[in-house]
DNA sequence: TCCTATGTTGTATG
DNA sequence: ACATACAACATAGG
């Protein structure tokens, strides 16, 4: 699972959103990686000073002063991604866990940046600075020391690309749910770790399964085509998004999802557009039938 | 003013 | 114990 980030050289470039406020891309699997990486500069660096907001919401698992003590003069030695969990291994033996939540981001900028509002913990080191910030503070920070490696990353789910994520796996999971939405069993983190609102959609599209079916009562087949457009959709937004956060081609469901009178790319039909679950869900009905 | 937002969790109910 | 549904969390933008 855990992939050890190199330590690339200083990259001094300012990323934060030069519009102050929004970040278009909101952290599932993909987004996550990405933003994981944009603190690979700042590794193996002593971090002077931290600055964060003790009572923001993202702190409330976490005691904040020995976050504070701990990583003041010490150092980010490495880090890794898991579902929608960052891990970064500290100087000594500290776990410091990010969650960003439905807003959260994490950014690199200059070592005289000055911290916005909604930047929660800013970690400055001499030749650059690192910042999380999150204007819903949905996102979460959670930080211990020692060698036991913290509940909140032991327990998230093996991962898509791992072995243990079989067709059998998942076959089994959803035949225990008889009445719930296939849409809404996909976003369980219990066994589908990493997958959000968009990647949902973007599987279901691929996998031609109407959102509102019932999870178990998926056949055989179905189960194994969605199981390889889970995989498919995970590794391909791993590669694309979890590089250079850019927006997938035009073939996926994923640009056309949100507009208004968007077209389905394989079938040119109008997408359909509807709470599932409780999430807003995009079909195209020419593609996913509900038989 | 009201509605939306790509996430998770606590709680109530079956 | 397990499955299910939904309000709540906080903020900004259309």
């Amino acid at each position: 699972m855990g992939k050890d980030a190199k330590d690339n050289p200083p990259n001094i470039d300012c990323q934060t959103d030069d519009d102050g406020s929004t970040c278009s891309h909101m952290p599932e699997l993909a987004e996550v990686e990405y933003f994981r990486k944009q603190w690979n500069p700042g590794l193996k660096h002593a971090i002077r000073d931290v600055r964060l907001h003790p009572n923001a919401r993202i702190f409330r698992s976490c005691e904040v002063e020995e976050l504070r003590s701990h990583l003041t003069g010490g150092e980010l030695v490495s880090s890794s991604a898991a579902a929608k969990q960052m891990a970064f291994r500290t100087h000594r033996q500290g776990w410091l866990g990010i969650h960003l939540g439905m807003s959260g981001a994490l950014s690199v900028a200059n070592a005289d940046y000055v911290s916005r509002p909604a930047d929660h913990l800013v970690l400055v080191q001499i030749e650059r600075t690192l910042v999380f910030s999150d204007f819903r503070m949905f996102g979460r920070v959670q930080f211990s020391i020692g060698k036991a490696v913290p509940d909140w990353w032991s327990k998230i789910a093996p991962a898509i690309a791992s072995k243990e994520f079989s067709p059998a796996a998942v076959g089994a999971f959803l035949k225990r749910r008889t009445r719930t939405s296939i849409k809404a069993v996909l976003l369980m983190q219990e066994r589908f770790p990493g997958i959000g609102n968009w990647m949902a959609d973007e599987i279901l599209w691929r996998a031609a399964i109407h959102p509102k079916r019932i999870a178990g009562s998926l056949d055989a087949e179905e189960v194994r085509n969605l199981h390889r457009e889970i995989r498919w959709v995970s590794r391909r937004a791993l590669e694309t998004i979890g590089e250079t956060m850019a927006d997938p081609p035009d073939t996926w469901l994923f640009p056309h999802r949100w507009q208004n009178g968007g077209k389905c790319p394989r079938s040119g039909a109008v997408l359909a557009r509807e709470v599932v679950g409780g999430r807003t869900t995009c079909w195209s009905p020419a593609r996913q039938k509900l038989r």
